[in-house]
DNA sequence: TCCGAATGTGGGAGCGCTCTCACCACATGG
DNA sequence: CCATGTGGTGAGAGCGCTCCCACATTCGGA
């Protein structure tokens, strides 16, 4: 009479997926035992163990995860936060470095990735309340604008959270994963200047994110250092478009310049598209300097002078920290800062001094 | 007694969120009432409706997703299954593409996106497994290669699922968002033959991989139309360094090329700097037509002529169709494929015949 | 010999939700 | 007047899992 023991299980699939309790019973112990040999196994005789490992295999068990995260109060899945309003700023494999990154940090684990893309405002809010329903166990938050409050807010709310990028606020111990930015410019700086550059123009980031003020910050300490007169300054983007852009601008309040540092290496490229467009070489009449070390310029014909940032490892540190973070809560973490480091290619040289 | 009652909730944050109970206690209802309030709201009194509705706002709450998927089988998020080895390929801007394309589909919904990536054989099948464990309500699959299995095991698992790209076998009733790459290389032989070109080589994509073989064979059968001899055919992995591998293998077959179609604009970036290595000009000795109309490339100096592909659109539909293929289990989904178009950029103009 | 402690086991409660069902009130029709 | 809906409601079961606790067994030391 217990013949509804047949009951639905996966919703799709022909037959329903095995429960704990057939398990239990495949492998002729009790749901308890079954349970404690497939979580660590503590307190199980070898018997029982060796039993249920068969059992799982047989009978193609997996836990059913709402289940457990149901009494557990773990997802066992974290949020990737990308609060990028539209596709073309996607198109930066800075993206691509931090999903891939995050992702290897989280192989071994049994944790999965969710993609959080939020949008302007109402968006956004959307977004923190699925944060904070506890639909996910961490967060790793990247590429936040001055605007966002994600440190604040999340900081607050407890949920496990590490960013990518030092955010506005460091007052609320959410640690961060971020690049030595203020020293990549000032190298930058001191390289042009090395190479005999005078008249140096900036296409910097936009004001309003971390990494592209402490690049702008240690360009100009590099510049004063060398003893040279900072030139005008433009903000970009960060894109290749918005980087030719910004040329045009820094070229027609000052079109002398011979030396250009863009505060990414797409913005870089457009950078050199406008040089060309101009009819000047580079580097012969004007050098130029990127930032990131993007593979996919590499490979241009013209080699890019820029500052590497290593952005696969700086996720997957980010998603380590994200971790333990979950899995300690009270532990209190550091923020991992790595070094930058030039590397000279075509676009610096051969100046004649 | 009853004083156990505040529980934990959510394991983190300070307060525990309130639960379903909570919230019809506040609205003065039973929980049965307040449930239906909150899905849809059918044979619920507006009074009701409003105390429900004003409650929610008042407590902050938010439905617990995992005891919802318990009861449902319905998770509320969606798998989009990358199949790709490193970051390498990552890199390109086709999965960024498919990321913001799948995400704004899923927008408005309340579904989330699961990033499922995967790497070699052992790594595949955890994957598999995980798709079929039921935690997903279904998956998007992109980039597979004729080795995998995915067209196959998903067709019969039952799970809904859409394929980006045409699948190797098609015979599973899965169905797929694709562009007419067989079109796409045809009109890529026309426009070369049509500026006079007449030696042509071939760039071909990964030999495992149905668009490349469909671009391969339009291409072909355009060359064949133009009354043209197909010339030699290399194949390469779509990124840039891999097309200046199979460009210099190709003009040490056949140095005397006057165009070549590279079956990515990837590729096609590698290929003009090898022609440039070997002292040549584009367009001027060699044409080159790319595939993919590939934003980051747009933007530079030489305009490179390629063959359009919306990825963001197609992976929009994809994920409309996926929603579709969820809710209505039913339903015999049609493949849905975008016509190619061609934009004729710089790399292939003005050839003197 | 007997008593903890350690080790292994199974039963039961309960996580927060949905859904079936019984029920009530009131309308409508014979 | 009673049968038959019909919109609205609440109690109760149960989804598959983990965890607490009670219980059985074994082992070491007094």
């Amino acid at each position: 009479m217990n013949e509804k023991s047949r009951r639905s299980g996966l919703l799709h699939a022909g037959r329903p997926s095995p429960t704990l309790e057939d398990l239990a019973t495949a492998a002729g112990v009790s749901r308890s035992t079954a349970s404690r040999a497939i979580n660590g196994g503590l307190k199980v005789s070898p018997e029982a163990q060796a039993a249920v490992d068969a059992a799982i295999v047989a009978l193609g068990y997996t836990p059913n995860r709402a289940a457990r995260s149901l009494v557990t109060r773990r997802t066992g899945s974290i949020a990737l936060v990308i609060p990028e309003p539209d596709a073309r700023v996607m198109m930066d494999p800075f993206f691509a470095a931090v999903i891939t990154g995050v992702n290897e940090a989280l192989r071994g684990t049994d944790m999965q990735l969710v993609l959080l893309m939020s949008r302007a405002g109402d968006d956004s809010a959307r977004t923190m309340r699925y944060l904070r329903g506890g639909h996910v166990d961490g967060a790793i938050v990247v590429s936040f604008h001055e605007a966002d409050d994600w440190a604040e807010t999340l900081g607050t709310t407890g949920l496990p959270t590490v960013f990518i990028g030092r955010p506005w606020a460091t007052g609320f111990g959410v640690p961060y994963v971020d690049l030595d930015n203020f020293e990549g410019g000032r190298l930058a700086a001191r390289h042009l200047a090395g190479t005999g550059r005078t008249r140096l123009g900036t296409v910097a980031g936009p004001a309003d994110m971390t990494a592209a003020v402490d690049r702008l910050e240690g360009w100009m300490q590099g510049i004063r250092e060398a003893g040279l007169q900072p030139g005008p300054v433009v903000h970009g983007d960060f894109t290749t478009a918005g980087g030719a852009d910004a040329a045009r601008t820094l070229f027609s309040e000052a079109p002398e310049l011979d030396g250009v540092f863009a505060a990414s290496d797409l913005m870089a490229l457009g950078v050199i598209d406008t040089v060309r467009g101009r009819g000047h070489k580079v580097p012969e009449d004007v050098a130029v300097v990127g930032f990131d070390n993007h593979s996919l310029l590499a490979a241009n014909g013209l080699g890019l002078t820029t500052v590497t940032q290593p952005m696969v490892d700086m996720a997957v540190t980010a998603g380590q920290l994200l971790i333990r973070a979950i899995e300690n809560p009270e532990e209190q973490l550091e923020p991992v800062i790595y070094p930058a480091e030039l590397v000279v290619r075509g676009s610096t040289a051969g100046h004649s001094r």
